[in-house]
Formats: structure tokens, sequence, C-alpha cells
DNA sequence: TTGTATGCGTTATCAG
DNA sequence: CTGATAACGCATACAA
């Protein structure tokens, strides 16, 4: 029972649990920072004194003193095309927090509309005002400055994903970053499936570009001409009118890749509507599994990553350029290629 | 052109830019503090400097000084039941982004587990941390300690939701708090429904109580008594296990609304395993649209609210509450009810 | 209209 | 092992 927790609750300070205890601040300090030297008898004493008083450290005052504000900012930059999408599963952010959480930090969450002239100008603020001591990226452009600018700010950051070819930043991503678009061709071939087209994001940015290319890559490999690869946006509303353009082609696909769940389930929504039954006339796969992806009718054959484990991880390595001791996570679980009705042997045609 | 931009950026503080502008630090204090008494043309000079040095003020200090951390919490109580679920949609998270970054707040992210011991515990240190200014609720419990907690710990807050029947506490909903749920009961009665079931989530959270109620009024106003009311959870597998149970009845319901989409559309799924047609056997209704709900077969029927504006308003509240100037946000727009293919005339059985 | 002095709560240093 | 004392960077009353 702490007892009178209202009592008018001013500002205990670390004097006010020095005089409680007798000692002198810095052997509070000292206590609380781990930082040995006072005796056990002593260390009890002005613990229970802090207890009592329900004291608790300024992190204001700590911030000032230490330069550590004791958080990390997580810059989510929400595309200009569709504003209401952010890209971020709640996984990823959870993982993110059960990491940061019991160590102390914080988590600020920063939101960028895609316009990188006053993004430029965010990261600066960022810096300058210290409110974070790191921060996690997400969603790397091709030709993104935040990668120099944050490395020229001295401001520690991880990119979740994976960073520009050529470019070496601290990341969190599966290896080889394509991971999950060779099963999903490999599966089609095995299903008979000759004529296949990709559509996926735009080619702008790092994570679609590179799944594309795996894309590519493993067709070649099966020995595959692609009928058609699409970089075109990540909406839903793309993803139809590249489904569209694509079905329309003198010789259409039978098998359809997506860069993500939403434009596999838009386009599936499209092509029942043109009277083409999913998996009979055309496979549908998706990517990053969508919880409800399992609730289509037919169910959406998918690719799925533990999220969660994304988060944590990146949040784990920031942790660790910040200087914390803990030990490398290791590699990330491979994506998994969920099979469901949304596939099924290629039509006969 | 800012040059140099990594000279060796120190620590370049107030007193710089007081130096560079050939003025004391308080002037540019209150510069920068809006507080009147200086000359135009010394603050521009101000203004010039701390551009030129790229100063900010630094945030700890200002906390210190001011014991205003500039920031606002988000608290997430996850279910133990269902870690894997945030109970916000991104969207909030980017209305509540919007109003608070351009007035200088940051925000910052708790996601606490469903355990009320330590979470009495996480809410005490979070405001004797003083780390925020106020705090967004979220998942209100029927016995729900955290409002007289934060009312004698004397730290602002803003509900997203409807607080416990009986309770004052500021908060953002619609009025009524079930609107939406009518809406549908009528369009299923208009649809020649009688036999009308309900599930939703556990009464021992507000909301889902809230509609579940709102349910079994707008049945009485229609003259009809519910199949069934069942309060469960809000996950998908316990949608089905209800919907299961429910349609096993000796006269099971034509029509299922439910408490949620992801709910409505697992049930759907299940469903249609069992060789029945939606809505030729069974309609269903969920409430606040997910982006996919419309991508379904059939679509789902559905309840829509702007989330955005729902967290805009709980941060425009909040600020208010912080003493901001805001003009009040007036009410949040009626939930509105989007029919798709999902619900359709009554079975005639 | 501007400058000076002081304190916010903590931690680091260094002498006891 | 302990206790002064000086920063940390800023805001504010008050003096000029």
């Amino acid at each position: 029972m702490t007892q009178q927790v209202s009592r008018s609750e001013k500002n205990v300070t670390i004097a006010d649990v020095a005089a409680r205890s007798g000692v002198s601040r810095a052997a509070v300090s000292k206590v609380f920072n781990g930082r040995g030297g006072i005796s056990v008898a002593t260390e009890a004493r002005i613990r229970k004194a802090a207890e009592d008083l329900g004291w608790t450290r300024s992190s204001a005052a700590f911030a000032l003193r230490s330069s550590k504000s004791m958080a990390v900012g997580l810059i989510l930059n929400t595309a200009v095309a569709d504003p209401d999408a952010i890209p971020m599963t709640p996984q990823v952010l959870l993982g993110i927090e059960q990491v940061i959480a019991k160590l102390g930090y914080g988590l600020l969450l920063h939101v960028f509309s895609d316009n990188p002239e006053d993004e430029n100008q965010a990261y600066r603020r960022l810096a300058a005002d210290k409110r974070v001591d790191g921060v996690l990226l997400t969603n790397a452009r091709i030709d993104d400055a935040r990668f120099k600018l944050l490395a020229d700010l001295g401001l520690p950051a991880v990119l979740i994903g994976s960073p520009p070819p050529g470019l070496s930043f601290p990341h969190v991503d599966n290896t080889p970053p394509g991971a999950g678009v060779d099963e999903s061709v490999r599966h089609l071939v095995e299903l008979g499936h000759r004529k296949i087209a990709y559509i996926g994001g735009p080619n702008s940015r790092v994570q679609p570009k590179i799944r594309a290319e795996a894309f590519l890559e493993s067709m070649a490999s099966a020995g595959l001409q692609p009928t058609a690869t699409v970089s075109i946006g990540s909406t839903a509303e793309m993803a139809v009118t590249a489904t569209k353009q694509v079905m329309c082609q003198p010789e259409p696909p039978t098998a359809l890749i997506f860069g993500g769940d939403v434009m596999a389930m838009a386009a599936m929504h499209y092509l029942r509507g043109t009277g083409l039954d999913i998996p009979g006339d055309v496979s549908v796969v998706g990517f990053d599994d969508q919880p409800v992806a399992e609730y289509m009718n037919p169910g959406l054959t998918t690719v799925t990553r533990n999220s969660t484990q994304r988060g944590m991880h990146a949040a784990i390595q920031l942790l660790r350029i910040l200087g914390l001791d803990l030990p490398d996570p290791g590699p990330l679980d491979r994506p998994r290629l969920i099979v469901r009705g949304s596939t099924g042997p290629a039509a006969d045609r």
C-alpha cells in the first residue's frame, strides 16, 4: 500500500530522497544508476526512502544532464498518393515496443508526408532536438537522402527493410531481401503455370524494386519469360488498374503475383467482377500476410513474414548501436508461403 | 544552402545564437516563445542567426525548465488472449499525429499487456516520469481503474471511445456511442429479416457492451426479439465459435451483426464452409470498415467511421485540456452503413 | 526594448 | 564510502 497517492505530489526530487535517507543527492544518484560505491545498508535505506516518497528520476533532468532521451523515434513516411495508408503493420510496432519498453525506452512516433524537402528539415530538427537517441526508418526510397543525412547528423538509425543497392546502412531484413517471391514463383510453376505476371509497388522504393527483381530472377531460373512485370504503386486502385491492363494483353497470364495482400485482394475482387474464376482461370498470390487474407473467398495464397520479429530485431539493433549490451538477435525467420485457395493448376489454354 | 552540415555540429546552444546576433540569451528565448518585447529588427536578426546555426531549443532543457514535455502518450492495452492485435487502426494514429505534429508535440507510444497490476504501476511511472503532458486512452473496460488513477495522478487524459456508464471523463465518441448499430438493424429489418443475432466483443469492455445494448434497443424499437446476443471476444476465432453456436439453434437467425469487420469476415468464411450462401441463406453485417471489407466475396456490408477524425478530435481535446487555444472540433461524423453484397432479402423459411 | 541573475533536477568530479 | 559543487540548456522575474 502506497499511502496518500494524491498528497499534493509536489515535485519530489532527488534531494527529498537524500534528506529522508540522510545521505547526499550524489549517493542517491549512484544507487539508481547502478554505479557502485554505496554500502548495502545505505542503499536499502535510500531505496526505501525513494519508494516511500514515490520518487522517480525526472526524465527531463536526466535527459538534460546525460543527453540521453531514452527514447527512439519511429519514422513513417506516408505516400502522398495514399495518405490513409501507413506503411507499417501494427505487429512491427508491437515488436519494437516489446523490446524497448522493458529497457526503459519510449517510442516516439513521427509520420512525415512524402515530401523530401520538409523531410530534410524534419530530420535536422529531430537530430537537433535530441528528443530521441536514435531512429527506426521504413520504406526506403532508391534515391533516399535520409541515409546520408542521418550519417551526417550523427543520429543512430536502423532501417526496417533493405537500403538502396550499393549503400551500406544498418538494417533488418530477410536474406535475400527478395525472399518469399521465389517461393511464390516456384509454387506456381509447380502448378503448371508458364505465363506469370508480377504487379508490385513503385520502382522508386527499394522493397518493391527488390521484389520485382527477385521475381525476374526466379522466372529466369525456371526458364520462363515473365508475361509482365508492372511496377506501379501500392494502392488497391493501382493494383486494379495494372491487373486490368495485364489481363487485356493478347496472351494474358494464368497467374498473378502481387507485391502486397491488399493489392492482391483488390485484384481478386476485380477479376471476379469480370467473370473470371479464381483459381480456375487465374491464380493469385499476395505478399505479407494480412490476417484477413485467410477469409477471402477463395482464401488468398500469400507470403507471411514474422512482423513482430522484424520490429523486435530492428529495435535490438538500434539499441545495440546505442551501446546497450544486447545479444545479436541473429537472422530473421524466413518468409513462408501459405498456400490457400487462390492458386490452382494452370488453366489449359 | 546551409553550409557545412557536418561541421562537428557540437551543441549549438541558445548562447551561440545570442552571441551571433549580438543579444542576450534572454532575448533569444523571448523570440522563440512568442513573448513580446523584442524589436522587429532584432527579432529578424535573432531568427536569422538561429536559422544559420541550425539551432533548435533543446527539448530536454525546455522540459526541465518549463515542466512541459511537449509530448502526449498513446496507451494501448492489448488483450492477453490476442497479443497480435493492437486495438487501434493506423488511421486513428494518423489523425493524432496530424494534429500534434504541427503544434510541436510528439507522440509517445505505449503498449501494455492487459494486466491491471503492472498497468497501475505503468501509469504511476508515466505520471511521475513526466515524459508526457497528457495521455490518450483506448479500449476502456467497464471496471476500468485507469480513470480514477489518472485523475488522482493529475495526468490529463482523453479517452477514445466512451467511458463506463455513470462515469464522467473527457472522451471522444459518437453520439450516441452505439451509433451505427441502429442503422444495421434498420437495414436488415427493411430487407425483411426478423430473426437477427448479434455477436460482439466482451461485455467487460465498454465499447462492445454499448454496441450490444444498442442492438437490443434497435431490435426493441422494431418490435423484434433478438435471436441471440453473444458477447464473447473480439478475435476471429471467437467470432467463429459464436457463429457456430448461434447457427445451430433450433431457429437459426437469417442475419448476423458483428462487433467488428474481422469477426464478420471470419464468420463469413466459416459460413461458406458449412455450405450456407451469403446473403441467400444468411446476411452478414460488420462494424468499422476495414479497407479490405470491400474485397470480400460478397463484399461485406459494414459500418464505417471516420477514424482519422476520431484521432484528430481526441488529440485536439487533449491539447485543449493542456491549455492550447484550439477551437472545439465539434461532433464526430456520424457512422455510415455501407451496403454491399453480404446483406440481402431474408431467406423465406 | 534589452540584459542579468537564478533555478529547474540530475549527474560527474573531486576532495574528504 | 560520502558530500559539496559545478555544469547541462533554457526560461523567467527583475533590473537597467
